[in-house]
DNA sequence: ATGGGAATGAAAATCATTTTCATTTGTGCT
DNA sequence: AGCACAAATGAAAATGATTTTCATTCCCAT
């Protein structure tokens, strides 16, 4: 078992505290710090291991890795221009907490986006 | 672009529902059908475009389809077993056209999950 | 300093999925 | 039937994320 790299953590917190292993390594090379692949994603599996962040998977299969306790925000996506806004999703932190519970699930995390023509379209 | 080859869907069905393209594609060569993996995958994906079938992500990113009724529901998905409960989203449907209106967005849809581990695992 | 375990990373292996491309099949037309 | 052209098929190669292997380096207690 190996103890995560702890300037992994620190680029994913400087990444919005939401990023895949790939985006995190290309992120770290850029600011010039030396390391490699195998060590982002051995650093990272150990930070889910420990809970000190969550993994999702975006739609695309790839793994994303987010700070836990982080304040997440979904998105408002426009499906003719692509611009994304972040929005407050308090009322899906609720209902998903409540038919987590309602069902006996535990270790529960959600994903939710809402898709549609901006005003600008 | 290519339809779907109706055996796949088939399938599918006799899977329960619920299966991964390779899983599919391995049914059908113990059946002794004769088709190729890029045509499963092609079917699915075909599949999925018309909305007979569903996509979601098993824990370790493989991609997961599911025939699905015509009623718009959301799912609970287990992390560890796979099993999905549908389950009704009455306050996914408000938030989401609160947030569209608020920010202009017509034309509006959505899409939200929520996943945990379920009690029996 | 030195021996051993932990950490590191380059390169190879894995595995799902996609792409390419040549071949086959189907369909409409004469 | 014979022909032309579009759609469907699938084998093999390409892609891309992730994992494994393994040799090397680092660190720390003796």
């Amino acid at each position: 078992m190996s103890r995560s790299n702890p300037r992994v953590l620190s680029t994913l917190e400087r990444a919005g505290g939401f990023a895949s292993a790939q985006e995190v390594y290309r992120l770290m090379q850029r600011e010039g710090e030396s390391i490699g692949l195998t060590t982002v994603y051995r650093s990272l599996q150990s930070l889910v291991n420990d809970k000190i962040v969550d993994v999702l998977r975006r739609d695309d299969g790839e793994a994303i890795y987010r700070l836990c306790g982080d304040a997440h925000h979904h998105h408002l996506v426009c499906k003719s221009c692509g611009d994304t806004t972040e929005i407050e999703g308090g009322a899906i932190e609720k209902w998903a907490k409540v038919m987590a519970e309602e069902h006996g699930f535990r270790d529960v995390g959600h994903t939710a986006e809402i898709f549609g023509i901006c005003s600008k379209c």
